[in-house]
DNA sequence: GACTCATTTCATCACGCGTTGAAAAAAGGT
DNA sequence: ACCTTTTTTCAACGCGTGATGAAATGAGTC
Protein backbone atom coordinates (compact mmCIF):
# COMPACT_ATOMS: atom_id res chain seq x y z
CA UNK A 1 0.00 0.00 0.00
CA UNK A 2 2.93 2.25 0.38
CA UNK A 3 5.88 3.05 -1.29
CA UNK A 4 8.08 4.78 0.83
CA UNK A 5 5.35 7.08 0.74
CA UNK A 6 1.92 7.95 2.65
CA UNK A 7 3.20 9.59 6.11
CA UNK A 8 0.99 11.20 8.16
CA UNK A 9 3.87 13.63 9.55
CA UNK A 10 5.24 16.32 7.27
CA UNK A 11 5.04 15.59 3.39
CA UNK A 12 8.74 15.00 1.85
CA UNK A 13 10.48 17.73 0.09
CA UNK A 14 11.75 17.66 -3.48
CA UNK A 15 10.76 17.35 -7.02
CA UNK A 16 7.42 14.99 -7.33
CA UNK A 17 6.82 11.99 -10.02
CA UNK A 18 6.30 13.55 -13.21
CA UNK A 19 3.09 13.00 -13.60
CA UNK A 20 1.82 15.85 -11.04
CA UNK A 21 1.84 18.81 -12.38
CA UNK A 22 1.36 21.45 -9.19
CA UNK A 23 1.26 24.58 -11.31
CA UNK A 24 -2.58 23.39 -13.01
CA UNK A 25 -3.75 22.17 -9.13
CA UNK A 26 -3.02 25.55 -8.48
CA UNK A 27 -4.83 27.39 -10.98
CA UNK A 28 -7.75 24.70 -10.45
CA UNK A 29 -7.90 25.26 -6.63
CA UNK A 30 -7.43 28.65 -6.78
CA UNK A 31 -10.50 29.47 -9.35
CA UNK A 32 -12.74 27.40 -7.16
CA UNK A 33 -11.61 29.48 -3.97
CA UNK A 34 -11.53 32.78 -5.38
CA UNK A 35 -15.24 31.71 -6.51
CA UNK A 36 -16.76 31.28 -3.32
CA UNK A 37 -14.79 33.62 -0.89
CA UNK A 38 -13.57 36.77 -3.43
CA UNK A 39 -10.01 37.91 -3.61
CA UNK A 40 -9.73 38.91 -0.14
CA UNK A 41 -11.64 36.32 1.48
CA UNK A 42 -9.64 33.54 -0.38
CA UNK A 43 -5.97 32.70 1.67
CA UNK A 44 -3.16 31.62 0.11
CA UNK A 45 -3.10 28.22 2.29
CA UNK A 46 -6.75 27.70 1.78
CA UNK A 47 -5.81 27.48 -2.08
CA UNK A 48 -2.27 25.12 -1.35
CA UNK A 49 -4.40 23.09 1.19
CA UNK A 50 -6.80 22.07 -1.68
CA UNK A 51 -4.65 21.74 -4.51
CA UNK A 52 -2.40 19.71 -1.97
CA UNK A 53 0.84 21.67 -2.14
CA UNK A 54 2.64 23.84 0.09
CA UNK A 55 1.47 27.64 0.38
CA UNK A 56 4.89 28.93 -0.93
CA UNK A 57 4.29 27.16 -4.24
CA UNK A 58 1.43 30.15 -5.02
CA UNK A 59 5.00 32.39 -4.58
CA UNK A 60 7.51 29.92 -6.24
CA UNK A 61 5.09 29.76 -9.50
CA UNK A 62 2.96 33.30 -10.20
CA UNK A 63 4.88 34.93 -7.71
CA UNK A 64 2.14 36.81 -5.72
CA UNK A 65 -1.30 36.42 -4.82
CA UNK A 66 -2.36 39.02 -7.42
CA UNK A 67 -0.49 37.18 -9.56
CA UNK A 68 -2.68 34.00 -9.05
CA UNK A 69 -5.50 35.49 -9.27
CA UNK A 70 -4.77 37.19 -12.92
CA UNK A 71 -3.52 33.74 -13.96
CA UNK A 72 -6.44 32.24 -12.57
CA UNK A 73 -9.69 33.69 -13.05
CA UNK A 74 -8.76 37.09 -14.93
CA UNK A 75 -8.22 35.07 -18.51
CA UNK A 76 -11.86 35.17 -20.39
CA UNK A 77 -14.06 32.35 -20.17
CA UNK A 78 -14.99 32.32 -23.83
CA UNK A 79 -13.47 33.51 -27.15
CA UNK A 80 -15.80 36.60 -27.51
CA UNK A 81 -15.03 36.49 -31.25
CA UNK A 82 -16.97 33.03 -31.19
CA UNK A 83 -19.72 34.98 -29.33
CA UNK A 84 -20.11 37.62 -31.41
CA UNK A 85 -20.43 35.31 -33.99
CA UNK A 86 -23.05 32.47 -32.21
CA UNK A 87 -24.97 35.80 -30.79
CA UNK A 88 -25.24 37.54 -34.70
CA UNK A 89 -25.81 33.93 -36.68
CA UNK A 90 -29.78 34.32 -37.48
CA UNK A 91 -31.89 36.61 -37.65
CA UNK A 92 -31.60 40.12 -36.07
CA UNK A 93 -34.90 40.48 -34.50
CA UNK A 94 -34.02 37.07 -32.14
CA UNK A 95 -30.68 38.53 -31.14
CA UNK A 96 -32.20 38.81 -27.77
CA UNK A 97 -33.59 35.61 -27.86
CA UNK A 98 -30.45 34.42 -28.68
CA UNK A 99 -28.46 36.74 -25.49
CA UNK A 100 -30.54 34.79 -23.15
CA UNK A 101 -30.22 31.44 -23.90
CA UNK A 102 -26.25 31.89 -24.44
CA UNK A 103 -25.05 33.96 -21.32
CA UNK A 104 -28.07 31.14 -19.45
CA UNK A 105 -26.19 28.25 -20.87
CA UNK A 106 -22.73 29.72 -19.91
CA UNK A 107 -23.54 31.05 -16.26
CA UNK A 108 -25.70 27.67 -15.71
CA UNK A 109 -23.46 25.35 -17.13
CA UNK A 110 -21.18 26.36 -13.69
CA UNK A 111 -24.49 26.39 -11.44
CA UNK A 112 -23.72 30.29 -11.24
CA UNK A 113 -20.12 30.38 -9.61
CA UNK A 114 -18.28 31.98 -12.66
CA UNK A 115 -20.80 35.02 -12.50
CA UNK A 116 -21.29 35.09 -8.79
CA UNK A 117 -16.97 35.27 -8.76
CA UNK A 118 -16.97 37.43 -11.51
CA UNK A 119 -19.36 39.75 -9.29
CA UNK A 120 -17.41 39.16 -6.01
CA UNK A 121 -14.15 40.14 -7.92
CA UNK A 122 -15.09 42.87 -9.26
CA UNK A 123 -16.19 44.64 -5.68
CA UNK A 124 -12.94 43.77 -3.54
CA UNK A 125 -10.55 44.30 -6.80
CA UNK A 126 -10.93 47.96 -8.93
CA UNK A 127 -8.56 45.99 -11.44
CA UNK A 128 -11.22 43.69 -12.34
CA UNK A 129 -14.26 45.74 -13.16
CA UNK A 130 -11.98 47.18 -15.71
CA UNK A 131 -10.93 44.46 -17.31
CA UNK A 132 -14.84 44.10 -17.36
CA UNK A 133 -15.80 47.16 -18.72
CA UNK A 134 -13.38 46.75 -21.60
CA UNK A 135 -14.53 42.70 -22.64
CA UNK A 136 -18.12 43.34 -21.67
CA UNK A 137 -18.70 46.63 -23.33
CA UNK A 138 -16.24 47.15 -26.24
CA UNK A 139 -15.12 43.67 -27.11
CA UNK A 140 -18.82 42.39 -26.68
CA UNK A 141 -21.77 44.29 -26.60
CA UNK A 142 -20.44 47.15 -28.72
CA UNK A 143 -19.69 45.26 -31.55
CA UNK A 144 -23.28 43.31 -31.17
CA UNK A 145 -24.95 47.01 -31.44
CA UNK A 146 -22.76 48.05 -34.10
CA UNK A 147 -23.41 45.21 -36.54
CA UNK A 148 -27.08 45.84 -36.27
CA UNK A 149 -26.12 49.28 -37.26
CA UNK A 150 -28.91 51.10 -34.34
CA UNK A 151 -27.61 54.35 -33.45
CA UNK A 152 -26.45 55.21 -29.61
CA UNK A 153 -24.60 52.54 -30.09
CA UNK A 154 -22.70 52.98 -26.55
CA UNK A 155 -25.68 53.76 -24.55
CA UNK A 156 -27.58 50.59 -25.88
CA UNK A 157 -24.76 48.12 -25.33
CA UNK A 158 -24.84 49.52 -21.68
CA UNK A 159 -28.29 49.30 -21.42
CA UNK A 160 -28.03 45.82 -22.93
CA UNK A 161 -25.40 45.43 -19.98
CA UNK A 162 -27.54 46.41 -17.51
CA UNK A 163 -30.34 43.80 -17.66
CA UNK A 164 -28.25 40.73 -18.31
CA UNK A 165 -25.74 41.62 -15.57
CA UNK A 166 -29.44 42.10 -13.60
CA UNK A 167 -30.08 38.83 -14.41
CA UNK A 168 -27.35 37.39 -13.49
CA UNK A 169 -26.98 38.85 -10.03
CA UNK A 170 -31.19 38.21 -9.36
CA UNK A 171 -30.19 34.41 -10.73
CA UNK A 172 -27.33 33.35 -9.50
CA UNK A 173 -26.03 36.18 -6.65
CA UNK A 174 -29.08 37.04 -4.16
CA UNK A 175 -31.43 34.00 -5.62
CA UNK A 176 -34.65 35.54 -6.25
CA UNK A 177 -37.67 32.71 -6.57
CA UNK A 178 -39.06 32.14 -9.36
CA UNK A 179 -36.37 33.69 -11.16
CA UNK A 180 -33.40 31.83 -9.60
CA UNK A 181 -34.73 28.39 -10.57
CA UNK A 182 -36.94 29.23 -13.95
CA UNK A 183 -36.49 27.33 -16.76
CA UNK A 184 -34.56 28.80 -20.10
CA UNK A 185 -37.99 29.15 -21.90
CA UNK A 186 -39.56 31.12 -19.62
CA UNK A 187 -36.72 33.58 -19.55
CA UNK A 188 -36.41 34.18 -23.17
CA UNK A 189 -40.50 34.61 -23.33
CA UNK A 190 -39.85 37.43 -20.23
CA UNK A 191 -36.56 38.90 -20.80
CA UNK A 192 -35.80 38.69 -24.47
CA UNK A 193 -38.37 41.53 -25.52
CA UNK A 194 -36.43 43.28 -23.79
CA UNK A 195 -33.45 43.21 -24.40
CA UNK A 196 -34.27 43.52 -28.21
CA UNK A 197 -35.86 46.88 -27.73
CA UNK A 198 -32.27 47.93 -26.26
CA UNK A 199 -30.64 46.16 -29.55
CA UNK A 200 -33.05 47.65 -31.99
CA UNK A 201 -36.27 49.47 -30.79
CA UNK A 202 -36.96 52.95 -29.92
CA UNK A 203 -35.32 54.24 -26.96
CA UNK A 204 -35.17 58.35 -27.06
CA UNK B 1 -9.76 77.69 15.95
CA UNK B 2 -9.42 75.05 19.14
CA UNK B 3 -10.92 75.01 22.55
CA UNK B 4 -8.11 73.42 24.36
CA UNK B 5 -8.63 70.34 22.41
CA UNK B 6 -6.03 70.15 19.11
CA UNK B 7 -3.09 67.84 20.66
CA UNK B 8 -1.01 66.25 18.16
CA UNK B 9 -0.10 63.71 21.10
CA UNK B 10 -1.60 60.90 22.95
CA UNK B 11 -5.13 61.91 23.75
CA UNK B 12 -7.08 62.96 26.72
CA UNK B 13 -8.62 59.91 28.52
CA UNK B 14 -11.74 59.78 30.16
CA UNK B 15 -15.86 61.43 29.59
CA UNK B 16 -16.13 63.21 26.73
CA UNK B 17 -17.54 66.61 26.74
CA UNK B 18 -21.34 66.20 26.98
CA UNK B 19 -22.53 67.33 23.46
CA UNK B 20 -19.91 64.72 21.78
CA UNK B 21 -21.97 61.40 21.08
CA UNK B 22 -19.21 58.12 20.11
CA UNK B 23 -21.76 55.94 19.79
CA UNK B 24 -23.91 58.02 16.60
CA UNK B 25 -20.07 59.27 15.51
CA UNK B 26 -18.59 55.67 15.27
CA UNK B 27 -22.63 54.48 13.25
CA UNK B 28 -22.07 57.70 10.84
CA UNK B 29 -18.05 56.23 9.99
CA UNK B 30 -18.83 53.08 9.84
CA UNK B 31 -21.56 53.14 7.27
CA UNK B 32 -19.26 55.22 5.21
CA UNK B 33 -16.07 53.03 5.65
CA UNK B 34 -18.17 49.79 5.13
CA UNK B 35 -19.90 51.31 1.98
CA UNK B 36 -16.44 51.65 -0.04
CA UNK B 37 -14.60 48.81 1.91
CA UNK B 38 -17.20 46.03 2.62
CA UNK B 39 -17.29 44.35 5.50
CA UNK B 40 -14.08 42.66 5.12
CA UNK B 41 -12.35 45.06 3.94
CA UNK B 42 -13.10 47.69 6.56
CA UNK B 43 -10.89 47.32 9.54
CA UNK B 44 -12.39 48.76 12.98
CA UNK B 45 -9.50 50.51 13.01
CA UNK B 46 -10.32 52.75 10.17
CA UNK B 47 -13.82 53.31 11.70
CA UNK B 48 -12.81 54.33 14.66
CA UNK B 49 -10.29 56.31 13.19
CA UNK B 50 -12.76 58.06 10.57
CA UNK B 51 -15.05 58.65 13.92
CA UNK B 52 -12.39 60.23 15.79
CA UNK B 53 -12.43 58.07 19.18
CA UNK B 54 -10.11 54.51 19.97
CA UNK B 55 -11.08 51.39 17.99
CA UNK B 56 -12.13 49.92 21.59
CA UNK B 57 -14.92 51.93 21.44
CA UNK B 58 -16.18 49.30 18.89
CA UNK B 59 -16.39 46.69 20.92
CA UNK B 60 -17.61 48.51 24.26
CA UNK B 61 -20.84 50.09 22.19
CA UNK B 62 -21.32 47.26 19.84
CA UNK B 63 -19.66 44.11 21.25
CA UNK B 64 -18.13 43.47 18.06
CA UNK B 65 -17.37 44.63 14.38
CA UNK B 66 -20.65 42.22 13.06
CA UNK B 67 -22.56 43.88 15.85
CA UNK B 68 -21.74 47.53 14.31
CA UNK B 69 -22.32 46.65 10.88
CA UNK B 70 -25.63 45.19 11.89
CA UNK B 71 -26.80 48.90 13.56
CA UNK B 72 -25.30 50.59 10.75
CA UNK B 73 -25.54 48.75 7.38
CA UNK B 74 -28.92 46.55 7.64
CA UNK B 75 -31.11 48.91 8.88
CA UNK B 76 -33.92 49.79 5.76
CA UNK B 77 -32.52 53.20 4.59
CA UNK B 78 -36.15 54.66 3.51
CA UNK B 79 -39.66 53.08 5.06
CA UNK B 80 -40.82 50.35 2.61
CA UNK B 81 -44.55 51.93 2.86
CA UNK B 82 -43.97 55.32 1.95
CA UNK B 83 -42.09 53.93 -0.98
CA UNK B 84 -44.68 51.58 -2.30
CA UNK B 85 -47.22 54.56 -1.69
CA UNK B 86 -45.06 56.79 -3.77
CA UNK B 87 -44.50 54.67 -6.37
CA UNK B 88 -48.71 53.68 -6.73
CA UNK B 89 -49.15 57.45 -6.82
CA UNK B 90 -50.08 58.24 -10.22
CA UNK B 91 -51.47 56.51 -13.16
CA UNK B 92 -50.95 52.67 -13.51
CA UNK B 93 -48.79 53.18 -16.98
CA UNK B 94 -46.57 55.07 -15.24
CA UNK B 95 -45.06 52.94 -12.32
CA UNK B 96 -42.54 52.09 -14.59
CA UNK B 97 -41.83 55.53 -14.64
CA UNK B 98 -41.92 56.24 -11.22
CA UNK B 99 -39.54 53.23 -10.37
CA UNK B 100 -37.10 54.21 -12.15
CA UNK B 101 -37.24 58.22 -11.11
CA UNK B 102 -37.22 57.42 -7.48
CA UNK B 103 -34.61 54.57 -7.29
CA UNK B 104 -32.46 56.70 -9.29
CA UNK B 105 -32.94 59.31 -6.65
CA UNK B 106 -32.43 57.63 -3.76
CA UNK B 107 -28.92 55.90 -5.23
CA UNK B 108 -27.92 58.92 -7.00
CA UNK B 109 -28.22 60.78 -3.62
CA UNK B 110 -25.61 59.29 -2.33
CA UNK B 111 -23.26 58.83 -4.88
CA UNK B 112 -24.23 55.07 -5.69
CA UNK B 113 -22.43 54.82 -2.31
CA UNK B 114 -25.34 52.97 -0.55
CA UNK B 115 -26.26 50.72 -3.77
CA UNK B 116 -22.76 49.67 -4.08
CA UNK B 117 -22.16 49.27 -0.41
CA UNK B 118 -25.39 46.86 -0.59
CA UNK B 119 -23.08 44.41 -3.37
CA UNK B 120 -20.72 44.97 -1.49
CA UNK B 121 -22.28 43.46 1.83
CA UNK B 122 -23.99 40.75 0.00
CA UNK B 123 -20.89 39.25 -1.44
CA UNK B 124 -19.29 38.94 1.74
CA UNK B 125 -22.21 38.40 3.86
CA UNK B 126 -25.11 35.60 3.15
CA UNK B 127 -26.98 37.24 6.11
CA UNK B 128 -27.56 40.53 3.97
CA UNK B 129 -28.34 38.75 1.26
CA UNK B 130 -31.56 37.07 3.17
CA UNK B 131 -32.78 40.68 4.75
CA UNK B 132 -32.38 41.90 1.05
CA UNK B 133 -34.75 39.27 -0.31
CA UNK B 134 -37.22 39.95 2.08
CA UNK B 135 -37.30 43.54 1.49
CA UNK B 136 -36.88 44.16 -2.01
CA UNK B 137 -38.92 41.32 -3.08
CA UNK B 138 -42.06 40.59 -0.64
CA UNK B 139 -42.02 44.27 0.98
CA UNK B 140 -41.68 46.22 -1.95
CA UNK B 141 -41.98 44.72 -5.31
CA UNK B 142 -44.21 41.75 -4.73
CA UNK B 143 -46.89 44.03 -3.15
CA UNK B 144 -46.33 46.83 -6.23
CA UNK B 145 -47.03 44.01 -8.60
CA UNK B 146 -50.33 42.69 -6.31
CA UNK B 147 -51.66 46.23 -6.55
CA UNK B 148 -51.53 46.16 -9.83
CA UNK B 149 -53.39 43.02 -10.29
CA UNK B 150 -51.51 41.25 -12.51
CA UNK B 151 -50.80 37.35 -12.34
CA UNK B 152 -47.47 35.27 -11.86
CA UNK B 153 -46.82 38.42 -9.03
CA UNK B 154 -43.88 36.36 -8.00
CA UNK B 155 -41.90 36.33 -11.36
CA UNK B 156 -42.71 39.60 -12.15
CA UNK B 157 -41.64 41.08 -9.25
CA UNK B 158 -37.96 39.38 -9.72
CA UNK B 159 -37.79 40.30 -12.97
CA UNK B 160 -38.63 43.76 -12.09
CA UNK B 161 -35.68 43.31 -9.54
CA UNK B 162 -33.56 42.15 -11.99
CA UNK B 163 -33.73 45.46 -13.88
CA UNK B 164 -33.51 47.53 -11.14
CA UNK B 165 -30.48 45.76 -10.09
CA UNK B 166 -29.07 45.78 -13.08
CA UNK B 167 -29.51 49.36 -13.52
CA UNK B 168 -27.95 49.79 -9.93
CA UNK B 169 -24.77 47.41 -10.66
CA UNK B 170 -23.57 49.11 -14.23
CA UNK B 171 -24.56 52.81 -13.08
CA UNK B 172 -22.99 52.32 -9.42
CA UNK B 173 -20.36 49.16 -9.51
CA UNK B 174 -18.92 48.59 -12.66
CA UNK B 175 -19.78 52.55 -13.82
CA UNK B 176 -20.13 51.45 -17.84
CA UNK B 177 -20.35 54.78 -19.64
CA UNK B 178 -22.68 56.52 -21.40
CA UNK B 179 -24.62 54.99 -18.53
CA UNK B 180 -23.37 55.90 -15.49
CA UNK B 181 -23.54 59.66 -16.10
CA UNK B 182 -26.92 59.79 -18.08
CA UNK B 183 -29.11 62.05 -17.05
CA UNK B 184 -32.52 60.66 -15.40
CA UNK B 185 -34.68 61.88 -18.02
CA UNK B 186 -32.41 59.49 -20.70
CA UNK B 187 -32.83 57.00 -18.07
CA UNK B 188 -36.37 57.00 -18.03
CA UNK B 189 -37.15 56.97 -21.93
CA UNK B 190 -34.56 53.87 -22.40
CA UNK B 191 -35.67 51.78 -19.36
CA UNK B 192 -39.54 52.85 -18.07
CA UNK B 193 -41.03 50.88 -21.06
CA UNK B 194 -39.14 47.57 -19.88
CA UNK B 195 -40.42 47.97 -16.40
CA UNK B 196 -43.51 48.88 -17.49
CA UNK B 197 -43.86 45.51 -19.28
CA UNK B 198 -42.22 43.46 -16.43
CA UNK B 199 -45.22 44.76 -14.43
CA UNK B 200 -47.89 44.88 -16.45
CA UNK B 201 -46.99 43.42 -20.20
CA UNK B 202 -47.27 40.05 -21.56
CA UNK B 203 -44.78 37.95 -19.96
CA UNK B 204 -46.01 34.61 -20.86
C1' DG C 1 -15.99 68.63 47.68
C1' DA C 2 -16.12 63.69 47.80
C1' DC C 3 -17.94 59.61 45.83
C1' DT C 4 -19.59 56.87 42.05
C1' DC C 5 -19.67 55.28 37.66
C1' DA C 6 -19.89 55.62 32.70
C1' DT C 7 -16.77 56.73 29.24
C1' DT C 8 -12.31 56.77 26.88
C1' DT C 9 -7.53 55.70 25.80
C1' DC C 10 -3.66 52.73 26.04
C1' DA C 11 -0.93 48.61 26.03
C1' DT C 12 -1.10 44.30 24.74
C1' DC C 13 -2.88 39.73 23.40
C1' DA C 14 -3.32 35.75 20.15
C1' DC C 15 -4.13 34.88 15.59
C1' DG C 16 -3.94 34.67 10.60
C1' DC C 17 -2.22 36.78 6.69
C1' DG C 18 1.26 36.99 2.45
C1' DT C 19 5.85 36.42 1.82
C1' DT C 20 10.77 34.85 2.13
C1' DG C 21 15.07 32.17 2.41
C1' DA C 22 17.18 28.03 3.35
C1' DA C 23 17.34 23.24 3.31
C1' DA C 24 15.92 18.81 1.34
C1' DA C 25 14.88 15.80 -2.37
C1' DA C 26 14.29 14.40 -7.00
C1' DA C 27 15.29 15.09 -12.03
C1' DG C 28 18.46 15.82 -15.82
C1' DG C 29 22.85 16.31 -18.09
C1' DT C 30 27.53 14.85 -18.80
C1' DA D 1 28.77 8.54 -10.40
C1' DC D 2 28.89 13.49 -9.97
C1' DC D 3 27.23 17.99 -10.37
C1' DT D 4 23.67 21.27 -11.52
C1' DT D 5 19.10 22.64 -11.70
C1' DT D 6 14.39 22.48 -10.57
C1' DT D 7 10.86 21.56 -7.46
C1' DT D 8 9.11 21.18 -2.84
C1' DT D 9 8.54 21.59 2.18
C1' DC D 10 9.62 23.93 6.33
C1' DA D 11 10.33 27.56 9.65
C1' DA D 12 10.05 31.98 10.41
C1' DC D 13 9.41 37.04 9.69
C1' DG D 14 6.75 41.32 9.84
C1' DC D 15 2.47 43.10 9.67
C1' DG D 16 -2.29 44.03 10.56
C1' DT D 17 -6.33 42.25 12.40
C1' DG D 18 -10.28 41.99 16.19
C1' DA D 19 -10.47 41.78 20.85
C1' DT D 20 -9.49 42.51 26.05
C1' DG D 21 -8.40 44.37 30.63
C1' DA D 22 -6.65 47.97 33.24
C1' DA D 23 -5.87 52.58 34.07
C1' DA D 24 -7.18 57.38 33.49
C1' DT D 25 -10.54 60.96 33.31
C1' DG D 26 -14.44 63.71 33.84
C1' DA D 27 -19.61 64.07 34.32
C1' DG D 28 -23.36 63.42 37.48
C1' DT D 29 -25.13 63.04 42.36
C1' DC D 30 -25.49 63.92 47.14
Amino acid sequence: MNESSRQIGPKRRGRRAGGEDTREALLSAAREVFVDRGFEGATVRAIAARAGVDAAMVNHWFGSKEGLFAKAVLQVPIDPNVLVERLLDGPPEEVGERIVRNFIGIWDATGGGQFAAMVRSITSHEQVAEVLRQFFVHTLLKRLVCHLGSPDAELRATLLASQIFGMGVVRYVVRFEPFASADVETMVRAIAPNLQRYLTGDIS
